[in-house]
RNA sequence: GGGCGAAUAGCUCAGUUGGUUCAGAGCGCCUGCCUUACAAGCAGGAUGUCGGGGGUUCGAAUCCCUCUUCGCCCA
């Protein structure tokens, strides 16, 4: 037997939880800069409570199969140890500095944010083309922007060194307008000359691309728009305390009125918002930490080069590829304080030569000069926790047992959206800290939808409540129909508004095995013989029917086919393969062959009994992972099972060779198809249920001799002969040859 | 702008390496049935130039090219 841990895990989601906690208060009227921090904490900590109970108690009502007793949330003391290590690790090694970047600030969340936390959405923007003046002689350059507002920060206008149409003015400077500054024309390798004009303006401040061209070119940034996103003190007087998007009208209408505005072209680009809150994210210099993660990426790229990473589906092995060959350094500080605080102390001390501790514990003193510190004020990005919770939660850094015994994993399963934010780094934090990848095969599941193919949202009020569904058609139902309707790689289409519809799939097919269920169990008095072993009742071969060998048969098919399924991780092919041997084959075939038997009137009771005893707990093991309710519930009701037996520890179906029987399948496919024909043309002629009817077979079959009582009952045959019938008679016949 | 994916029955989708079993499932629809496990069921049935066009092949839903329409990721 394989042992797995399952630990209940949930996280902090910094500025989710934070904002969450807003609306809460805002409700009140209140905002979060009316209450102190610790009370908002305090308000925090018990909506992460409610919340984190809601999310496990949701996954115990859909049948999670979690070690309850071991849950951990990330703010943990354990987990919080394991966070404060990896900072004080990396930095050691180098790998988190501090620094002065360009970053992706939230005006509205009022924090810096990840590239990975700045979604880029594509918006039908504008491209203002601004006349600049050169300061000497008459002549200007037409600079093209997306955000004229940010002219106020510029600092320089730069050209493509090759660009011909500019070789002569590089060096002289420009009159910008509004501002009363003169800026330089410097030539540059990273301008575009195919962008617009071919001359950009350059805002140090504002723009990762335009930082750099100012580094190269000795430029001072001037930060011109402050962390609420509105035009700061360094910018003109008239601008001040303007919000951005309303300084880009007023800068507009400005060179408008200069005759500066060449002119205004539509344009469609792609703009950050906030992951969070969906405010457009400013691009803003400011001093954050980060992790360097070149020498992380290197590592994690070679895993999946060299086979130890699988991906389901297979494409997004690219997108992981192209992400970390891409990989730019990671922000890491929050400006919250919802989260774990950087393990970093100051010394304010003037003239201190160690003004900088990084520190696993608070220090008492400065161990420089032995003044008082101040710790940091920000608090790390919440996926600095995630990433290493493959470890993390198994108890790391300390070397615990379960951390020997259960790292690395197997499996991840998770949303493709945070193959980024989380899988990647997780993987980078596990070959860091663990030397080994945390898992093998990342499965990248779909996404649930509604009828429009949108992602199920709040505020967009297109959400299903698994709860509600679970209440009104069981958590089996669920799963089934999310399980079976899921194939890898692909999402899911639900209509919010038609629940009935939506699971009937699976309500019915839980309603169906139930059902099955109270009709084998009803009949099986006692503990059946066994089918193989050496006991003295042991079914001997020859005791069984075609039909038994075919339904042994069949069902051996499907072990072999739903548990290649499952290990392939195609689990709706597992779960229609094992629905289609359960109701087509097992009830309505089989079930309905072996009644007789069952209610006595036909010898070989014992025989059928057993035989569907074996095939009934097996198809019951084969679907406990998808409806684990039902399935364990039937599975403990057979008739000689321990009290404690529990069909989630029950041994996996074995292959068993023995039941592979090519002649008894064809033998009973040959009886299903005369029946099938005879009803089929008893339907073609309105013969009515209840009236018997004669047949005359003329293709002869070992089988339809041994079988003749069950065609006769299924297909409500009064008598069966073989041959030609005597006066050709002209219905059916035609059907019936083609058939059979 | 770069990369990738998808278009199959009214709806939602399977279809693993081209070939008897490939044109399928569920839901919906039509007909008949309360047949002693199940009407959330049983039995029978209809429905598709597998997005358009071209090509490779003895043979294509499956491989290649192209067009159209959607979607995703990255810049």
């Amino acid at each position: 037997m394989q042992e797995a841990l399952w630990r209940p895990g949930t996280g902090h989601t910094g500025i989710a939880t934070r904002n969450v906690v807003e609306r809460l208060l805002a409700k009140k009227g209140l905002s979060r800069f009316d209450l102190g921090g610790e009370t908002i904490v305090e308000r925090v900590w018990q909506h992460v409570h409610d919340t984190g109970a809601t999310i496990l108690e949701q996954l115990k009502a859909l049948g999670a199969s979690c070690d309850w007793s071991r849950t951990y949330f990330t703010l943990d003391d354990g987990l919080s140890r394991a966070v404060r290590e990896t900072f004080v690790r990396l930095y050691q090694k180098g790998l988190i500095y501090r620094g002065n970047y360009i970053i992706n600030w939230c005006p509205r969340c009022l924090t810096a944010l990840s590239n990975e936390e700045a979604e880029k959405k594509d918006v039908a923007g504008k491209l203002w083309h601004l006349e600049y003046p050169l300061a000497d002689g008459p002549g200007h350059v037409t600079v093209a922007t997306t955000r004229p507002e940010t002219m106020l920060g510029d600092t320089a206008v730069a050209v493509h060194p090759d660009d011909e149409r500019f070789g002569s003015l590089v060096g002289q400077l420009i009159d910008l307008p509004l501002t009363g500054r003169q800026i330089p024309i410097v030539a540059d390798e990273g301008v575009d000359p195919e962008f617009g004009t071919g001359a950009v303006k350059v805002t140090p401040a504002h723009d990762p691309l335009d930082f750099e061209i100012g580094q190269r070119h000795g430029l001072e940034p001037i930060v011109v728009l402050d962390e609420q996103g509105r035009v700061s003190d360094d910018a003109p007087e008239e601008f001040r305390g303007l919000d951005r998007f309303d300084a880009r009208e007023l800068v507009v209408g400005h060179f408008g009125e200069l005759g500066l505005l060449e002119k205004i072209e539509p344009h469609q680009h792609a703009v950050g918002h906030c992951y969070r809150c969906g405010t457009v994210v400013e691009p803003r210099l400011s001093e954050q930490w980060f992790v360097k993660m070149a020498p992380l990426a290197a590592p994690a790229l070679e895993a999946y080069r060299d086979g130890r990473l699988t991906f389901l589906p297979k494409r997004r092995g690219e997108d992981y590829t192209q992400w970390l060959e891409g990989i730019r350094d990671w922000c890491i500080s929050r400006q919250l304080w919802w989260g774990h605080r950087i393990p970093v102390w100051y010394c304010d001390q003037p003239g201190c030569d160690s003004p900088i501790h990084v520190s696993l514990t608070a220090p008492d003193n400065c161990p420089g000069c032995g003044g008082s510190l101040r710790q940091d004020d920000d608090v790390l990005d919440t996926w600095f926790s995630s990433w290493l919770v493959p470890f993390s939660s198994l108890g790391w850094p300390d070397e615990t047992a379960d951390l020997a015994k259960f790292y690395p994993g197997d499996v991840l399963a998770t949303a493709p959206e945070i193959l980024f934010f989380w899988v990647a780094r997780m993987i980078m934090a596990g070959l860091e800290f663990q030397g080994q990848v945390p898992f093998s095969t990342i499965y990248l599941h779909g996404t649930v939808r509604d009828t429009k193919h949108r992602k199920m949202s709040k505020s967009l009020g297109n959400g299903i409540d698994p709860l509600e569904v679970v209440d009104r058609y069981g958590a089996d139902a669920l799963r089934y129909t999310v399980v079976s309707g899921m194939a890898v790689g692909t999402d899911l289409i639900l209509d919010p508004d038609d629940l009935d519809s939506s699971f009937a799939v699976g309500r019915n097919f839980a309603n169906k095995l139930w059902n099955i269920g109270r009709f084998v169990l009803g009949n099986l008095p006692a503990p059946v013989r066994p089918l193989t072993g050496t006991r003295p009742d042991v079914v001997a071969r020859d005791e069984l029917t075609v039909a038994d060998r075919w339904i042994l048969a069949r069902c051996e098919e499907t072990v072999v086919t739903a548990t290649r399924a499952y290990q392939q991780l195609r689990l709706n092919e597992a779960a229609t393969t094992i629905y289609h041997f359960i109701w087509s084959d097992l009830a309505d075939w089989y079930l309905e062959q072996i009644k007789p038997r069952l209610l006595g009137n036909t010898p070989g009771g014992d025989v059928a009994r057993a035989v569907v005893a074996q095939t009934f707990d097996v198809a019951l093991r084969l679907l406990h992972p998808v409806t684990p309710f039902i399935t364990e519930t039937l599975w403990r009701r057979f008739p000689g099972r321990p009290d404690d037996a529990s069909i989630g520890v029950a041994p996996w179906p074995l292959t068993d060779r023995r039941a592979v029987d090519p002649e008894a399948m064809a033998a009973f496919e040959k009886v299903q198809e005369l029946v099938t024909a005879v009803r089929t043309i008893r339907a073609e002629y309105g013969v009515t249920p209840g009236r018997s009817v004669s047949i005359w077979v003329s293709h002869r079959h070992l089988a339809f001799e041994e079988e003749s009582s069950t065609i006769q009952r299924l297909a409500k045959v009064e008598t069966l002969h073989f041959g030609e019938h005597p006066e050709e008679p002209e219905i059916g016949r035609a059907s019936c040859r083609e058939r059979v």
